[in-house]
DNA sequence: AGTTTTTTCAAACAAGCGTTTTAAATGTTC
DNA sequence: GAACATTTAAAACGCTTGTTTGAAAAAACT
C-alpha cells in the first residue's frame, strides 16, 4: 500500500512532485474545502488514483504540501534571530530585528518561488483561517513552539513588562502579519492600482515597520530596560 | 415562488429568522464551502426545503445574512465619524478617532450578541478570506465605498503625504484588524490561557491603539499638519 | 532472460451536495 | 365555512465528492 523505495531512490518522484506543487498552487487558490482531488489531478496532469496511491488520503496529501512549505520558513525564522544575536552579542535584539526576522523568511520565499508570487502568502494565511480540524493540528506541530521561542525573545527587552501584555501584542502583530499575507492579494484593488500586487518586497518591508511600531508604542507599561 | 406577504406583514416570520441565524452560527463556524442547506435545515429546526423556498438559493441565503450583518456595523462607522466631527469641529480628527470609529461598531456587535461571541469576529473576517465569487461581489457593494470614506479622513490629516503612502497604510491598518479579527478565537491558545476570548473589549481596545500606533508611526513622509 | 515490485489507468463505489418536485398541512381572508 | 396563499414535509433529481478496486503497464531486481 505504502510507497517503499528500497535501492534507486528516484524511480518516477516526479508525479509526487506534481502531485505535491498542484496542491500548493489549488490549496492556496481556493482552500482546503475548495481544493478537489480531481481538480489536483487535473492540474499535475496525473491519474486521479495517483494522488490516493502516494499520499493515502487528501488530508495527508495536504499536510505534506504544507509541511514542505512551512518548515524552511521557520528554519530561516531561527536562523534570522540566531545571525542578529551573534552580530551583536552584547545589546539584546530590538523588537524590529525580532519582527524582520518573523516577516522577512516569508517574503523571501515569496520572491523565490517567481511564478504565481502571491500564492504563498495565501497559503500561510489560509492556513490560519481554515477551520478544518487537520488544520488545526497542524498549528500545534509546526507554530506553537515557535510562537514561545518569539514570547521569549520579546520578554527578554520587556523583562519587566507582565506576560499577559507581551502575549497581547504578539497576539496582535503575528494577527497583523497574517492579515496583510491574505489581504495581499486584494492590495491592488484596494489602492485603486497605486500599490501593486508584486510589490511583495515592499509589503514585507512595510508590514515589518508596522508591526513592530504597533508593538512598541501599543504596550502598555512598556519598561524597556 | 417568491415569498410575497399580501397584508399581515408577520404571518411566520420565525422560520426565515431561523434560518438566517443558523445561516450565520454555521457560516462563522464552518465558512461558506463548509456551510450546507441541510446543515443549516438542521441547526435552525426546518425543513431541508425551507431555505431554498424563502431565499431562493444558498448564496441568497449567505448574501442575505451577511446584508444583515455588515450594514448596521457600516452605519455606526458612519455615524460615529460624524459624531466626532460634531465634538471637535474645529480640528481634524485623529488617526486614533478614526480607527476608533472603523473598529469599535464591531466590538459593539460583538458584545450585543451575547451568545456565542467571537462568530461575529469569525464572520466579519471570513468574509474577507472566503474566495468565493460572490463574496468578491459582497465586498465591492459593501465595503469598497467606505474604504474610500477613510481614506479621505486620513488623507485630510496628512494634505502632504502621497496618496500612495495613506493607501499602503489603510491596507495593513484593515488587514490588522482583520487579521485580528480572524485570529481572535485562537487567542485563549495563543495565549496559554493568560487572555481568554471573551475578553472582546480588551481586544477591540487594544486592536484600535495598535493600529493607529502602526499608522502613525509607520508612515513615511508623514508631514503631518 | 524472468520475476517481483512499483506505478498508472479507467471504472466504479457510497456518501454528500444544492435544488426541484410532489403533496399535505397550516394559516389568512372573504 | 370556502377559497386562497403560505409554509412544511418527504422523496427524488443530477451532480460532485473522496476513496477503492482490479487489471494493465512500467520499472527494478536477481
Amino acid at each position: 500500500m505504502i510507497a517503499t523505495v528500497t535501492k534507486n531512490q528516484k524511480p518516477k518522484i516526479a508525479t509526487r512532485r506534481r502531485l505535491i506543487e498542484a496542491t500548493a498552487r489549488l490549496f492556496s487558490l481556493h482552500g482546503y474545502n475548495g481544493l478537489t482531488m480531481r481538480s489536483v489531478a487535473k492540474e499535475a496532469n496525473a491519474n486521479l488514483a495517483a494522488a490516493n496511491y502516494h499520499f493515502g488520503s487528501k488530508d495527508a496529501l495536504v499536510l505534506e504540501m504544507l509541511r514542505e512549505r512551512i518548515q524552511p520558513i521557520n528554519q530561516r525564522r531561527l536562523q534570522l534571530l540566531e545571525i542578529y544575536k551573534k552580530n551583536q552579542p552584547k545589546e539584546p535584539l530590538s523588537v524590529f530585528q525580532i519582527f524582520r526576522s518573523l516577516i522577512q523568511p516569508i517574503g523571501e520565499e515569496i520572491s523565490k518561488s517567481a511564478s504565481s508570487r502571491c500564492s504563498l502568502a495565501q497559503l500561510v494565511a489560509r492556513t490560519f483561517t481554515e477551520p478544518t480540524k487537520f488544520i488545526e493540528r497542524m498549528h500545534h506541530r509546526f507554530f506553537s513552539q515557535i510562537a514561545e521561542i518569539y514570547y521569549r525573545e520579546l520578554s527578554l527587552i520587556y523583562p519587566n513588562a507582565p506576560a499577559k501584555e507581551v502575549y497581547w501584542h504578539l497576539h496582535l502583530a503575528v494577527s497583523s502579519m497574517l492579515g496583510a499575507l491574505a489581504q495581499h492579494r486584494r492590495l491592488e484593488d484596494f489602492t485603486k492600482g497605486l500599490c501593486t500586487e508584486d510589490q511583495v518586497d515592499e509589503m514585507i518591508d512595510r508590514l515589518i515597520h508596522f508591526v513592530s511600531q504597533g508593538f512598541t508604542h501599543g504596550l502598555r507599561n512598556s519598561t524597556q530596560s
